[in-house]
DNA sequence: CCACTGACGAGTG
DNA sequence: GCACTCGCCAGTG
């Protein structure tokens, strides 16, 4: 296969920590650059995220941005309603603006 | 090797 | 809340 642990790809080690949001949570890309252990790439979160084709096990939908808003896709816009309509149907509340209540649903390791 | 692009974040005014 | 700047790094031509 195309994984090698010993050569393995950004994107591999981001979606292993975004398989681990819990349904009806959501997680920021900074979070998950943080997590990966590659804290400051949110950048590259995005990018690894944009790579991710069909059939991947990846819970791409619930990853938005630090300001609680589902980022747009070069598709342009629309496309973020879709994502939007997943985390719905998961329990994520959305405000009048189409933002999340990080407050409310970011995903915590910890509850505080 | 160089220039440009890109699902972002944080800081400043 | 909005506009602008800088930083970080992989992928592509």
């Amino acid at each position: 296969m195309t994984r090698d642990a010993k050569a393995p790809s950004s994107y591999q080690r981001f979606y292993a920590v975004i398989r681990k949001i819990p349904r009806g949570r959501v997680a920021t890309y900074g979070q998950i650059a943080t997590l990966a252990g590659l804290d400051g790439q949110a950048r590259q979160v995005g990018y690894a995220l944009a790579a991710i084709g069909r059939g991947s096990a990846v819970p791409w939908h619930r990853v938005i941005n630090a300001q609680g808003r589902v980022s747009m896709r070069s598709s342009g816009p629309g496309g973020s309603i879709v994502q939007q309509q997943l985390l719905e149907r998961e329990g994520v509340g959305f405000d009048a603006g189409g933002r999340v209540a990080l407050t409310r649903y970011q995903w915590r390791r910890r509850s505080r």
